[in-house]
RNA sequence: GCCGGAGUGGCGGAAUCGGUAGACGCGCCGGACUCAAAAUCCGGUGAGGGCAACCUCGUGUGGGUUCGAGUCCCACCUCCGGCACCA
């Protein structure tokens, strides 16, 4: 092929085509084990196979396989690998309204979603690819299992839970979200059931979540992560209701307890029957009734006028001994804390309410800046001096905490308490594309753990799928039906599955060793390879998935399979990419960019490079159909930098291009570095601009070394035209295995700048001027320049700031 | 209510340390090429005024600090996200 027709023929889908062959055959990607090289693990949210890539996850990945692939050509050996996040409801609702298997579904999704990924042109390890349903894996999900119910972090229980009616399964609090309480998955309501479920002890671990010293993760996600796990001070008190044992209270404002003229109780307290007495049966028993049948939005709904009702009981204050009436009364939550209070009605707004209803005492115990000593008329709930507290009168509440949580400590009625609003992690569902949980229920040991040598408990292949709000496999009599491991009498198995958010806990070690059958991971690629340096993914998994592979590193590394706190060391949240109309991209609306199109017409650098030009990586934004125009034409000028015959002759400043090249190699560097795709690119185009105005004006060996250079910094953001670029410059193969150029910072600055010259601040003029002008030199330019003199004369010269290099101000009255 | 984040041309955005506001791209306007169009190339493009040189205004609003503020401080407005009877 002559030069001539290869300039004509520019077609950047062919040309890409061409070398992802070329990659592929030549294995260009293969993870380097290079002891030698410092490591780096590089790791982009694995995607749900739902069929087709689309512009969100080109949006998710392409940006991180440039990062990948800048550390790549800076000296790392880098471990950037993919996977299929393959369990989950809609492949089981295909099986259900398609009567396709949810296995063949998903498995046919993934082989096409395998040739869209090899289309993006990323340098992912394929080798160590993995996906979750298949047995090799999710055998390692019932291993986990296993050994956290061996470790008392898996318990069964029986509670009110979240209850998804679409999804038909329970979920785990993390994944009800807003305020009318919906399901993540797909925005319906969901309600109260009461079921026995699995859960794990993620609060064991509450305190040491809110620790990120050891992580460098966006403050975003560790303020989601903090609220979530919601931690409060205080203290728990144990209050005498005579009758009936001691019933505990958590507070933070122990300082207040003087205070406390009522008690609640949540209505589902199991106090609350003991202590109610005959006269208030009737009473009690119907607001129970009620509390209990309202949906959880209502109840929550912090509008609605407080309610309760007087149990006839009566709690015993430990500070003054004050009998105080106990009422049931639903804005106590059984779930939080003790599900009892003390009610302390001039402190608190909620109590305060209650006891305006209810014609409470409201008795002040922190007395407000200038309180006239008068009944308050709306709670005072910050801080002040102690009052009406027998002893502690005068303390400052904020000493008052403490000395009030001491002398309860003394007297053995309380103690220093901590709480957290984060609850257990449940991880049933009663669904069958899952991770079937390996317990098996026997009349005589009751729940066994599958033991080791018989996972993986495989998922049965012929389920009915009945939307029957009953786990599918229940209904399944060859998998239930089993023998105890202990006795060998009949027993029968757990039916639910596990959360899918468990695949995804610790998916980071398995790529390691696919197919590692001895544990989880090889302990050998561990020890080469881990924690995840640089992790990169959306926003919406900050309190789920991020908080649950959190979770889970911290239990392996008690369980002595890692040496490590945390499973990435980085974490960098990308954005969202939204229609045309800047909403949402879904179907119903119309709005979605099918990227496969665009690739067919601009080819998969444009694409990517239009991705990460639109803004800041962690911004999103609104996509531009004409501005992906633009980067097809930059890709197209840059490729004819080499593709055009070159005539070459010394006619431009052969000094500013050595500059404009290392300013350029720095810009990109620092940009990549901080995943400022966008000015990287930014940087590209002018530099392009540059260099086709002087092209042709060049000596041949200078012109040479400054198109290598442009072109390997173009490399990671735009990977096959560069490695086109590379070829056609007859460099050898590959550009992508090349070092990352650096660049002389003696070249970068100018000799001549242009000098800023102000007047009151106000700019006057420019002048070009050598770079080290004197400070005297700069001021007599300035003074003596047309332009400034007209704003000077007259007027003295109070004053003038000179900064090096840049810019003369000249005060004048 | 509490906790985050953001407001810059017609649009996406840049200005990373307090020092030329609007880089780069889109769009638009003008020109070259063409029978014509597309593509491509060249030039222009914050607003207002002026023939022009230039001048004035301009980064959500109002104040402040400073020789100088998109950038720092105070108060506020708007939008977006999260949490919310959490004791």
């Amino acid at each position: 092929m002559s030069e001539a027709t290869e300039k004509q023929t520019y077609n950047p889908t062919v040309l890409e085509h061409r070398w992802q062959e070329r990659w592929a055959e030549t294995d260009l990607y293969k993870t380097d084990d290079d002891p030698n090289k410092p490591k780096h693990y590089a790791l982009t949210m694995l995607p749900y196979p739902s069929g087709d890539l689309h512009v969100g996850h080109w949006y998710a990945m392409t940006p991180s396989d440039s990062r990948a692939r800048f550390m790549r050509m800076n000296g790392y050996r880098v471990f950037f690998p993919i996977g299929f996040d393959a369990f989950g409801l809609p492949a089981e609702n295909a099986a259900i309204n398609r009567g396709i298997h949810p296995y063949k579904w998903t498995m046919s999704n993934i082989e096409n979603m395998r040739g869209q990924l090899r289309q993006m042109g990323a340098m992912f390890d394929t080798d160590s690819e993995i996906v979750t349903c298949d047995p090799e894996y999710y055998r390692w999900n019932q291993w986990f299992f296993v050994k956290f119910f061996e470790k008392g972090l898996a318990y069964r229980k029986e509670a009110p839970v979240d209850w998804c009616p679409k999804d038909n399964t329970t979920l785990a609090r993390e994944q009800v979200v807003g305020v009318d309480r919906r399901c993540e998955r797909c925005g319906t309501p969901v309600i109260k059931k009461n079921l026995a479920q699995w859960l794990f002890k993620i609060t064991d671990y509450a305190e040491e979540l809110l620790d990120f010293s050891k992580i460098d993760w966006p403050e975003r996600v560790k303020t989601l992560q903090t609220n979530w796990i919601g931690r409060s001070e205080g203290a728990e008190i144990a209050f005498e209701v005579p009758g009936y044992e001691p019933i505990e209270v958590f507070t933070t404002r122990p300082d207040t307890l003087f205070g406390a003229t009522f008690f609640v109780v949540a209505p589902e307290h199991p106090a609350v029957e003991q202590i109610t007495t005959l006269e208030q049966a009737d009473e009690v028993r119907a607001y129970v009734e009620h509390a209990g049948r309202m949906s959880e939005i209502d109840r929550t709904d912090v509008t609605r006028e407080k309610t309760g009702v007087f149990t006839g009981a009566y709690a015993v204050n430990p500070a003054n001994g004050e009998e105080i009436p106990v009422y049931a009364a639903d804005y106590v939550l059984l779930g939080y804390g003790t599900g009892a209070i003390m009610a302390v009605p001039a402190h608190d707004e909620r109590d305060f309410e209650f006891a305006r209803k209810y014609g409470i005492e409201i008795r002040t115990v922190i007395a407000p800046r200038d309180w006239n000593g008068k009944e308050l008329t709306e709670a005072y709930p910050g801080e002040g001096m102690m009052v009406n507290s027998d002893g502690f009168d005068g303390t400052p509440s904020t000493q008052g905490k403490k000395a009030i949580t001491d002398w309860l400590e003394e007297r053995g009625v309380g103690r220093a308490a901590v709480t957290y609003r984060l609850r257990d992690w449940l991880i049933s569902r009663q669904r069958y594309w899952g991770t079937p949980i390996p317990i098996i229920y026997c009349p005589e040991h009751g729940a066994v753990p599958v033991p080791e040598e018989d996972l993986p408990v495989l998922l049965p292949e012929d389920a009915e799928f009945m939307p029957t709000g009953e786990s599918p496999l229940k209904l399944d009599e060859g998998f239930r039906n089993t023998t105890c491991p202990i006795c060998g009498g009949p027993a029968e198995r757990e039916t639910d599955t596990m959360d899918t958010f468990m695949d995804s806990s610790w998916y980071q070690y398995r790529y390691l060793s696919p197919h590692y059958d001895e544990g989880p991971f090889d302990p050998e690629r561990g020890r080469e390879w881990l924690p995840v340096d640089q992790y990169t993914g959306g926003i919406e998994h900050a309190v789920m998935h991020l908080l649950y592979t959190r979770f889970f590193t911290k239990v392996m590394r008690d369980l002595g399979l890692v040496d490590f706190d945390e499973p990435m060391l980085k974490l960098f949240n990308q954005g969202i990419i939204l229609g045309e109309d800047a909403e949402k991209m879904s179907k119903s609306r119309g709005n979605v960019v099918n990227p496969q199109e665009l690739v067919d017409r601009y080819g998969s650098d444009a694409l990517r490079c239009f991705l990460m030009f639109i803004g800041p990586w962690n911004q999103g934004g609104p996509w531009d159909g004409r501005g992906i125009e633009g980067i097809a034409r930059f890709l197209r000028r840059a490729y004819s930098l080499v593709a055009g015959g070159d005539p070459s002759g010394a006619q431009s400043d052969p000094k500013e291009l050595d500059r404009r090249t290392a300013r350029l190699v720095k810009k990109v560097t620092e940009d990549l570095e901080a995943f400022r795709f966008n000015t990287a690119l930014a940087a590209l185009m002018e530099h392009t601009n540059y260099l086709l105005g002087v092209k042709g004006k060049v000596e041949d060996d200078q012109w040479a070394e400054a198109l290598r250079t442009f072109v390997l910094a173009l490399a990671p953001l735009a990977p096959h035209h560069a490695e086109e670029m590379w070829a056609l410059m007859g460099l050898p193969y590959s550009a992508h295995e090349q070092v990352w150029p650096t660049w002389d910072e003696s070249l970068i600055e100018a000799e001549e700048v242009t000098l800023i010259v102000q007047v009151n601040g106000k700019l006057r003029d420019r002048i070009e001027a050598p770079a080290d002008i004197s400070e005297d030199l700069a001021k007599e330019l300035a003074l003596t320049s047309e332009k400034v003199r007209p704003h000077v004369e007259g007027r003295q010269i109070r004053k003038s700031i000179y900064v090096p290099g840049r810019l003369v101000n000249l005060v004048v009255t």
